[in-house]
Formats: C-alpha cells, sequence, structure tokens
DNA sequence: ATGGACGTTCCAGCGCACTAGAAGGTCAAG
DNA sequence: CTTGACCTTCTAGTGCGCTGGAACGTCCAT
C-alpha cells in the first residue's frame, strides 16, 4: 500500500509518515520501481502503537526507545522488564504529579465557586488563582 | 524596584520578565532617568498570578486573556472558572489514560517475568500499549 | 578612574511534534 | 495527450515558553 492510503487508514497525514520514517520511528519503507513507499499491513500496527502511546502521554523518544528495542529482535525479557520498570517508575511518578495538579486545580475551582459572582471585583482574580 | 530584585523575589528570572512585557502579560514598566525598568509592589502579585496559572497548567495565552479582562476593569470571575473546569475536564482524561496505559505496561512486566525465555518474543511488546 | 554588578536592546536558538510549500516525478482515466 | 491525483525530496516555518549571547550603558565602592 502506499504512503496516502496507510495515512487514511491510521488516521493521520503523508507529511506525519515520513515525518516518523526520519525520526526512525518507522523503519524505511520498501520501494516501488517509480520510487514510492510501499508499506505493508503490519505498517498500520506499528502506527497504532506509535497512537497510543502518544494519546497516552508518551513523547516520541520514548516509543521508539519501545521500538528499537523490539526490532533488535534478540531483546531478552530481563532487558524488556528493566525497562518496563522504568517506565513504571516514571508512570507512577507522572501519575502522582497529575492527581496533585488536579487537587490544586479542584481547591482553584471551588474557590471560584462560592465567591459571588456580584460581588467579584476585577482586583479578586487573585484570589481564586 | 529593578527587574533583578523583582525576579528574585517573583522566582524568575530577568529574562522571562522582559519575555512577559514583550508577551503582553506584565504591562510595560516605568523607567527611570537612565532607562532602567522600575516596577512597583503589584507586579509581585501579578507575577504570582501568572505563576499560579502556569502550576495549574493554563497557557501564557490563556493567562494573558483573563489579566486583559481583569485590566479592562472586568471582574474576570466566570472566564477563570470556565477555564478551570476545561483543565479538569482535561487533567481527568490525562490521568485516566496514565492509569491504563500504566495497567498495561504493569502487566507486561508480569509477563516479562513469567515468561518463558525461549517464548520471549520481541513483538510481544506491542500488545501491551 | 576603574572594576564589577547590574541594566539595556536585539537577534538567535532549543526541544517537541509536526506542518507548509516549492519543484518536480508517476500513473490511470478520459 | 493531457489532466489531475498522487508521489518524491528538500528547506523552512509553526507555537510554546523560555534561554543564551553579543555589544553596549549605568551605578557604586574602592
Amino acid at each position: 500500500m502506499r504512503i496516502g492510503e496507510l495515512a487514511s487508514l491510521a488516521g493521520t497525514t503523508t507529511k506525519t509518515l515520513r515525518f516518523y520514517e526520519d525520526s526512525g520511528l518507522l523503519p524505511p519503507a520498501e520501494r516501488t520501481a517509480s520510487g514510492y513507499r510501499d508499506y505493508g499491513d503490519d505498517a498500520i500496527a506499528r502506527l497504532d502503537f506509535i497512537r497510543r502511546g502518544r494519546a497516552a502521554g508518551l513523547t516520541l523518544a520514548e516509543i521508539r526507545k519501545v521500538l528499537d528495542i523490539r526490532d533488535a529482535g534478540t531483546a531478552p525479557c530481563r532487558h524488556v522488564a528493566e525497562l518496563l520498570d522504568d517506565r513504571l517508575t516514571t508512570l507512577d511518578q507522572q501519575i502522582a504529579d497529575l492527581h496533585a495538579l488536579r487537587a490544586n486545580v479542584a481547591q482553584l475551582r471551588a474557590d471560584a465557586t462560592h465567591a459571588n459572582p456580584a460581588e467579584c471585583q476585577p482586583e479578586d482574580v487573585c484570589r481564586y488563582l
């Protein structure tokens, strides 16, 4: 399949696919005789993997690390486990940070609710943010 | 007070203060005879406001909107409440996404522990993200 | 009068994840 | 044979929130 078809199947753009290839997230695609990129069905799964990673807030660099290990083809379980342990630690920290942030924002929001809008003066803005 | 003093009081840098002025977050400062910026105490409160907004995940553009409304002499209570509501929604989604990701990674980690090394395929990584 | 800490402007760049546009090649349908 | 959709490479720009550096001015103590 050519780049445009893959892009629409994966819900992205041809620009992004070439960018991913340049960034090492996608392996250099096979080429047709005329130089067009020619993808197999596995590309869709790989892009889904990238999309889910992005949706969960991973950077392209992080996603690439995981893919590189998989692509190495010789990745022993132990190395994968180490990577995943690191990932879990980071994830737990991120989750804790987000929870703390949510609590702060919720408190701010509650303060804004309790202020009487009729009495709200421009200067008051500092009270609840 | 001069820019360096304000910066250290507000816990930021002179670079950032000039950047904020250029960005319209701080009004152009008064100047001394020699051209130095000269700030009043109100600048500290304004920078605290910006800092709290940033800590809540608001962009400088969003914070600027609030400040513009306040500077125009209108109370931005309602606008701030809306901003915070949007922020809470985004935050909840991010937290849910991260929790789901964590569960997936933890499952993969458990599988990596229990898997027979001979059966540990690199491709397995993509099942869990 | 000199040194050093502070201030000024302006221009440039970073890291991230794309995104835009120019200039050209390929291919199937009409 | 031409049109138009699609593809190629390349360079460069976007938006965010700063950050760095050059080149120069000001102020105060010694």
